[in-house]
RNA sequence: GCUGUAAAAAACACUAUCGCGGCUCCGAAAGGAGAUGAGGAAAGUCCGGACAACACAGAGCACCACACCAUCUAACGGAUGGGCUGCAGUCUGGGAACGGCCUGCAGACAGCAAGUGUCACAGAAAACAGACUUCCGGCCACAAGCCGGUAAAGGUGAAAACGUGCGGUAAGAGCGCACGCGCUGGUAUGGCAACAUAUCUUCGGACAAACCUUGUGGGUUGAAAUGCCAUGUACAUUCUGAGUCCCGCUUGCGGGAGCCGGGCUGCUCGUUCGGUGAGCUUGAAUCGUCAGAAGGGGUAGGCAGAUAGAGCCAUUCAGUGAUGAAUGGCCUAGAUAGAUGAUAGUAUUUCCCUUUUGGGAAAAACAGAAUCCGGCUUAUUUUUUACAGCUAUU
RNA sequence: GCCAAUGUAGCUCAGGGGCAGAGCACUUCCAUGGUAAGGAAGGGGUCAUGGGUUCAAUUCCCAUCAUUGGCU
């Protein structure tokens, strides 16, 4: 099979009440220099399993170029391994909502960027699969 | 060679792989192909417009902005040219006060001769003047003291009531004269004008980035404006009612009464909430707002505004110049949880090592469009040109 | 995107042209067996930054920087 390296429309998170649920009631994984929260989506129907957003925060990087590159950086690389993810997803019926934060306060490059994404991505994946795995009744939080 | 000022140019190119945005083409669709995709400041939001909506007939007051003149411009607080003033430098005129030519830099540059106000400390006195020490006269034998005159000298201060010289006088004083500085009004000449020159005349502290006066301009709100489709408690249409008055000061708020509607209540009283108007007045209007009635009945999406424009490039002409006109060519981002990225290589540039070949490193500084334009301001890398200053060598 | 306000001692704030202040905090001394409270004395300032107006600027004007708030 081959892998699919696009980023299309349908796999970023958009809405509003969402992003607001996924604040307020999602789970949070910390994997330096990055902070990952997620929470399961009801009642989205999605050819993909995950939706994600990308977030730097302004009081850190108060220059939008920064901003702008962090973000890039963050999307090419998760463009590039979110297939791991994909595959340790499989099995699920729900689709998450994913938001990645960049938490730490100096410009990275692109090749330590790119190692850390993967391993974040696969401790992520474990740890929806053990979540959702013993109730999958009431999942919910 | 260095520093400063002004002007101009550039801000990285190409190939491959993977990927993103909108556009065009092919395709039933999935998808594929093609060309294209951040800036000189995109920034600050400091000015000016375009565009849109809304109580804009008109008048007065208030408020805000601007302020030498002319021109440019859609407009401007912007730009260009000119005038005037100040400062610095070279040269120079005069006995002095003070001036002239040239060069460079700077200037929020209408009016204190409309009115009001302020000028600390020091000083005798700080703005219809004024007598501390001097000076002069009188009273007095003289001195001291008292009375009067005087603004020349002293000292204080940021500033002492035009400056120099001569006359004049008891001593003095723009008191008079000549020259000089500033300044009001008139006349003549030159200039579109600001203004300049000559002459007559009035006057002689500063401050309007003090209140203010004069002149000119300004309705308010901003694309999260606004319109359309879908949706429909949120929207628009129709009808009805309210839309009034008083007091206070901190002058744009507060309080009270009345009226309309809702909540509490079976009803009244009462209580509470909302409304009772663009800065104000007058006038016109009854369009905004609030409440009720009628109509429609479950998702917050899509399209337009919104990217062909006061557009860009080249040439010629007009103008000292900003700029304008003509001709020809070009299409050059348009996102909406917000695209323009990653990796590898080549070329180029810079730096380092090396005799050369070659090897290594870096791709930079400021910084990311959000309705669009014209400016201003701020941040910042490199190169070139012109001018000014300094230093060294020939 | 649009619109306002504020920057003064370590902290919270006055002062709005003429020598920069208050409260708390800090230092030293007194007092107490000792500490706190109390009393006395003292130190500490680029008045955010840069220009301008004025004889004189924290104050008036302009520009910049930073912070905070509001509209949605």
């Amino acid at each position: 099979m081959k892998i699919d390296f696009s980023f299309s429309r349908e796999e970023r998170l958009k809405n509003f009440t969402a992003i607001r649920s996924l604040f307020t009631s999602g789970r949070a994984l910390n994997h330096y220099p990055f902070r990952i929260i997620w929470l399961p989506l009801e009642g989205v129907q999605s050819v993909f399993p995950v939706q994600v957003a990308i977030s730097v925060p302004r009081k850190k990087f108060p220059r939008a170029v920064d901003r702008n590159r962090i973000k890039r950086l963050i999307r090419e690389a998760y463009r590039l391994h979110k297939h791991e993810l994909y595959q340790a997803l499989a099995g699920e019926t729900q689709c998450y909502a994913i938001m990645i934060m960049y938490v730490d306060k100096s410009l990275p490059v692109y090749a330590a960027v790119e190692p850390q994404i993967s391993k974040a991505l696969n401790r992520l994946g474990k740890k929806i699969v053990a979540a959702s795995a013993p109730n999958d009744s009431d999942g919910k939080v």
